[in-house]
Order: structure tokens, then sequence, then C-alpha cells
DNA sequence: TGAGTCGATGCAAGCGCTTTCATTCATTGG
DNA sequence: CCAATGAATGAAAGCGCTTGCATCGACTCA
């Protein structure tokens, strides 16, 4: 075989070139400083030997790395999946690789991640909502790394953030609601404490039912994380008593196909004895029966966007502009006239 | 506000804490080597600098990175979602981060992935499935990084891979559904093309059926990439000539719930008119109405041993041993005797 | 008491790359 | 024909960290 040398380096590369390291570095750069002669050669080098440039050297010499690194509380389920696809696609294409944890919902594994991209030179970062503590974001910017928030947006926030506004949405699916006669409610809501978007869900459902005179205090309320299971146990516990609601509304189309799953298996049909509605817009809301009265959120856009603005804050660090995606109220067949109106 | 020091190196910690950067190295890196004092001394300085360390420096002067690439198809769709999860949950309580990164099931852009996190110093990297360009493996080799394969077992291939038998567990499934009486078959399966899991799946069925004297040949086979939308497509294609099948088998539960959704807007009741497997077990197969009958694998299991496994490749630099997991064929309200039999 | 150990620390050499500055050589204009 | 310009390249200084080797006391043991 040939002799030992694992790895090439630039140094290789030049010598294999014969020109020096400064001319391959340039010419692998910033082309247009050299000829294009030594331009081939190079080129001719690199294939040949199979080189690839050490990001960890690059990113001592340099500053950038061409990466962006995400983290999203979860990867198991649907929520996060097509708009971080979608993300991912525009960084590529325009150059850059995505970096993706999750977090497990958990603020400290959060912090933790976020340090992490920092030590590997991440050139900007895209994080999930507004809540965290300030200490991050102090790191963040103590450290000047770009950052985007996404799947959120509030106009009184100067955090720069590309997402819809959750609790305007949910007022939205609530108004339909109500028009359709509904004043019994059950709610079933993610884990409001340190997750804005589950919280401005909930509280769009409130200030709702508040205008309407309904006396909030009095509707039962469950708080569970994103998970199938736990739409189902909520949703059974929302139908024990005797003042049944006559609407379930959930802040997670996941909850609300596993209300849908429990409501069949009670025997209830849905809308007819109970309607039920979601929030965000996934595949498994059609795939259920009967298909998920939901709030659609454009999630491929929201990522294309996200990625197109995190890039130009790093170009041109600039300080970031927000963007208001638009959500739109699905109404299928999960929701109908209460029974006994 | 303080001068203007952005990022705290481990000089500044040294200086901080009165002693040479090695020490601080150490203390940081192997604490058994630095006494009781200095450690505390050189941790407070740490946490007041706000000291994270420089990843491409340290992966320059030391080799590790502590960190794990992850490469698959998508990110879309739920097939790899919990395994990845998994995966990265146990990496996490190993001390390890995952970085992952999606192909779109293009081969070009995989292998550029791979070059990346070779290029980022990943100690090892996660694949899906077999069949890749053997240039890539050889990139690989000589850069000599861990590499294992994921969601995929083949006995007779020597590359270390934690997975299922995808031809034997389709040959299982088909053999239940031949037991039920049908002969008449339709196939939906997942491009074949540069992708194993999809060829075995789709060999499973093609092989049993021989046994039983179908003739293959005039079984209908359509291949279509992995989304719900072309299960639904390419079932309506199957269900359009007079030779209809009583089942189609899909090579994936995705394919399959798009099949489910067709065959409902066509007025066909499943499994009365035509019954309908899948494969994975993903949450979807139990989401839609009937019940998927699928192939259940279990994701979780596979992503904590692939965990365990590469982790275990990197730090003892084992050559890796490959672990068969066990599917589990999951009859369910789909599949059903054929009408006339 | 002196040689031998050993634990704790410091020194300094890189790791592979980018980039400033200097140098070289060909070209151009007066 | 010579100075001035500019394109192309090279030399070399780091970037922040790890680690082999050297050093230095403080102990142990005979």
């Amino acid at each position: 075989m040939t002799s030992i040398q694992p790895v090439p380096t630039l140094n290789d590369v030049a010598k294999a070139a014969g020109v020096s390291p400064a001319t391959v570095s340039r010419a692998l750069n910033s082309p247009a400083l050299v000829s294009q002669t030594t331009l081939t050669r190079v080129k001719a080098a690199v294939d040949e030997l199979g080189y690839t440039p050490n990001f960890g050297a690059r990113f001592m010499a340099a500053k950038r790395t061409m990466t962006i690194g995400a983290i999203i509380p979860t990867m198991e389920n649907a929520i996060f999946a097509r708009g971080i696809q979608a993300f991912q696609e525009q960084l590529h294409s325009l150059g850059y690789t995505l970096l993706v944890s999750s977090s497990s919902y958990d603020p400290d594994i959060e912090e933790e991640q976020i340090r992490t991209l920092a030590s590997r030179g991440a050139d900007g970062i895209l994080l999930i909502g507004y809540r965290r503590d300030e200490r991050t974001y102090d790191f963040l910017r103590r450290r000047n790394i770009p950052f985007l928030l996404a799947w959120a947006f509030a106009a009184n926030n100067s955090l720069p953030a590309v997402g819809f506004d959750n609790r305007a949405s949910m007022y939205r699916l609530c108004n339909e609601v109500l028009g359709l006669g509904h004043r019994k409610f059950g709610i079933i809501s993610g884990i409001v404490d340190g997750n804005d978007r589950a919280a401005n869900r909930l509280k769009g459902i409130v200030e709702r039912l508040k205008i309407e005179g309904i006396d909030v205090d009095n509707v039962p309320i469950i708080e569970t994380s994103y998970e199938i299971e736990n739409g189902a146990r909520a949703f059974e516990q929302l139908m024990e008593g005797d003042d049944k609601p006559t609407v379930v509304m959930c802040g997670n189309d996941v909850l609300a196909v596993g209300a849908i799953q429990c409501a069949t298996e009670m025997g209830l049909s849905v809308p007819e004895d109970v309607s039920i509605t979601g929030f965000d817009g996934i595949e498994i809301a059609n795939i259920v029966t009967p298909k998920l009265a939901t709030v659609h959120v454009p999630h491929a856009e929201m990522g294309r966007r996200a990625a197109d603005e995190l890039v130009s804050m790093v170009e041109q660090s600039t300080k970031g502009t927000s963007f208001e995606l638009h959500s739109h109220v699905r109404l299928e067949a999960s929701l109908g006239h209460p029974r006994n109106n």
C-alpha cells in the first residue's frame, strides 16, 4: 500500500501542487486571487490527495465555520420536523451546514447545547421560542453569536424572530369554536412553564373565553407534555365528571390526536358527542379520523425564511429583522356544533 | 462596561487562577492529575469568566471532539425520529454530543455530509443502511473514523451494523398475508435504487411469493419515494385495472397510510375490499383508521444500542460488533381475509 | 542523611489553517 | 527607458489548546 499518511493537510496539497500553503488556502477560499493555471493545479492536487480542510484549524485561523446550529425541543414528534428540514435545505443551498441538537424540552440541556454549539464555532444559532434564562441570551450576546428565534412571534419583543403569533392564532380558532355555539370547554395544554408557545396558546383561548363572559376559573385545564398518550389520558380525565365539555381544545395536534383516539375508545363520536381541536397542522392531523380541526402553520416557509434571515445576520452582521408568518385556521370534521345547544 | 474581551481563553483562565495554561487544561480534562486546591481555584476562574473551551483548538491539539455525527435520509417524516432521539439521549448520557444532518436520500449529499462531519472531527459516524459507494467507505477507513450502520442488518456483511433484517421481516409479514388466503398482490415499494432497506423489503415479499408459486412477474409493483401523497397515488394506480389486488403491501408505513387514505376516498373499505400493510411501526400506523398491520421495529432500542456500540468503537478503537434486533409483525385491522377467497 | 519516588506543575512544541505584509515580476505611461 | 502600478505569490505570525518532557519539592526508606 501507499505510505501511512492518513489525513492530507493543506501543506501536502501545497507540496503536491508545487506552491505555498498560502496559495492553496487562497485557491480554496478566494479563487479570484489566484491565477487560472495555479488554480487548476491546486484543484488537481486536492482531488488526487482527497484533501478535506480541517474545520478546527480553519475555525482557529479564520472566524467563520459556515455552520449554523439549531436546538429544537425534540426530534421525536413531527412538530419541528418539516420546518427544520426546510431550514436545513435552505441553509445547504446557501452553502452552510446545519447541526441540530435536541434539548428534550429541558432548559438546562438547551443551555449546555448552546455552549457546545458556540464552542464549535457555529456562525449562528436557531432557537425555538422566546422564553429562556436571560443568562443564556447574555452568553450569546457576549460571544457575539447571531441568533434567531422561530416558531413564535411577539410584536412587542425586540429579539429577532421568524414565526407566528401563537396567542392570536389560538384566539382565532377559539372564535370559530364559539361561533359554533360551544360554551362548555375543556382544555389540554402543553406544559406552560418555560414554554412561551404553549403559554400563549393557552392565553389565546382564555382571553377569548373571558370576552365571551365565560367563567374561565371553572374551565378544566390539564397541562401535560406533548405526547399522544398524554393527550389520551388528559381527555379521559376531562370526560370523567358529570358536567362534560362539549369541546376539548388542545394546545397541539399531538395531544389532540391522543384525545380523538381516546374518544373513539370510549365510544364517543367526534364531533357529535364532543368536538376536538388541535394546533400546528402537522401530518397526523390529516390522518386521524375524523380529520382534526387545527391551526395550520406554514412550517416549510418558516424554515426557509429563518435560514435566509439568520444567514443574512451572519454575513451582514445585522441585528436581525423579525418576520411574522400567518397561520390559518383549518376547520375539519373533528369540530362541529355542540349536541344540545 | 468591562473591557472588550469577548471570548475568554484558557490563558485568561490560567492568569485568573494564577497557574499555567497546562494546569488549567489538566484541571478540565484530567482532574485527577491536579491537586484539590488548584482544582477549586481553576473552577472558580472558569465560572467567573464564563469560559468555554474552543473545540477547534482542542480538536487540533488533541484528537477527540466528543462528537458523534449521524446522517439520516430525512428528518421530515417520523421514520428515523424515534431512533435518532434515543441515539442522541444515550450519547448525551455517555458524554457525547450528536450532530445530525439529513441527506434527502441523495447519495452525493450524503457523501458531502460525511466529509463535512469528518472535517469537523466527528469521533464516529452513524449511517443508515448498507448501500453506498465503496469510495465513501474507503474515505472513512482512510480517515480512520469509526462508523456504524443502523436500520439494517445483514448476517453476511462484515460491516458493523445495529439493525434488523429487512428481508426476513417482510418475509414474515408476507407469510401472514398468505396465511389469510390472499393470492392477488399489489406492492408499493420505496425507491429501491441505492437503498438496501427498501430493496430487501421488496425482496422479502417476492421471495415468499415465489415459494408460494405465485407468478411474481405479474404482480404489479410501484416504486415511489416515501411520502404519504405518493402512497395514495400509487394505490390509486394499483386499483385501476380489472384484476384488482386483494392486498396491497407497502414498503413503509408512510406509503401505507397514503394508501389507506386513498382507499377511503375511493369508497373502498379496508380490509373488506382490500387489505393494506405497512412497515416500521411508527406512530401513524396506530393513528390511521383502520389501524395499520405492519412490522414493528424497536426504534428506541436500536438507537440506544447504536450509541453504546459506536462509543465503544471510538473509545476502545475496536472493529465494531454487529447486533441484530428483532422486529415483530403486528396484525391489525387493515389486514383481513380477501373477500372472495 | 542521602538516594530514590512520586505527585504537582510549568515549559514549549506543535496541531492545520488564514492573513498581513513583503516580495517579485510583468506591464504601463510619461 | 525608468518609475509607478498591480497582479500573483511566499514567508511567517499566530489562533487556543494538549501533552511530552523537565523541574521541583516533599516524602519514604534504608
